[in-house]
DNA sequence: GAATATGCTGAGGTTACCTCATCATGAGGA
DNA sequence: TCCTCATGATGAGGTAACCTCAGCATATTC
């Protein structure tokens, strides 16, 4: 019989999901707080620091928020040193966000530490589990 | 080599997760939007018509969040029509929380259409899979 | 009967988003 | 060249879903 009748396996299924993404959020902002950065500033600079220097918007697409939102962290990042705004020779109406030494610093800082301390969440897993996360999700992302 | 060098392999792993994440939130509220409910509204009245009427407090922990919160959805909820509360004859502090018919027919409403629909995220993952994914996020919600 | 603990709620705050309107600038056409 | 329309960023204002802290009413314990 396909689809059989276990109405609640789905919401098992999501409730661990959730649960999942909860842990992961409370390591993210716990390792995060020492910097006094918080996730989605540090994402921006994780951004930054993959792609280098590009405008606000492109930052947006690469975020997925709209572009205003971008506006409020970057005027975050830029309050904490961690970005400056310089204006784009190419075009007087967009900006571009770039990192400062200090960013840049604390991106590695962030990674190094995450790694030295096998914070990488998922380091608990063997690498067959984690192949098959990683496929799973990759079938999960887009229908 | 245990621990080999990929510093990104875990950053695209849990880019992995939360892009699923992302979706799978989105497709939730689509799915709940044509009943005037939040996602955080459902799943408050999804406890309650699992586990029946109850106090305030335990619909908190469930909820895993704070009582002052829950204060808040039962308020939403109450708005609705689709939970009550009624005062707990055997502690005079407490409030106890109960579905309305209205409530009731709700949930059932919805599970329902998720699963006529096949909306039901993970659907779309075979057996195999679904089987890896439960094992491997059972693993990584509890250290 | 007094001290302490518990259950809920008012007041006020936070994060991370959103839309809509506006302003400056850019690009294409008449 | 001027005009129109599109685009990049931002001000104003809003939302969901949380939070803490203080206070009140009631329970429990000593």
């Amino acid at each position: 019989m396909l689809h059989d009748a276990d109405p609640d396996r789905d919401e098992t299924l999501s409730e661990a999901f959730w649960a999942v993404a909860r842990r992961l959020r409370e390591l993210n902002r716990e390792a995060l707080a020492p910097w006094d950065v918080t996730p989605s500033q540090f994402r921006a600079i994780g951004v930054l620091s993959r792609h280098g220097t590009m405008r606000q918007g492109e930052l947006a697409e690469h975020l997925r928020i709209a572009p205003r939102s971008t506006t409020e962290v970057v005027d975050d990042l830029q309050e904490r040193g961690l970005a400056e705004r310089a204006p784009d020779p190419k075009d007087r109406r967009a900006t571009l966000v770039e990192l400062t030494e200090k960013g840049t610093e604390l991106v590695d800082a962030v990674r190094t530490a995450r790694h030295a301390g096998s914070e990488g969440f998922f380091a608990g897993l063997d690498d067959q589990d984690r192949a098959d996360l990683t496929r799973i999700l990759m079938r999960l992302r887009r229908p």
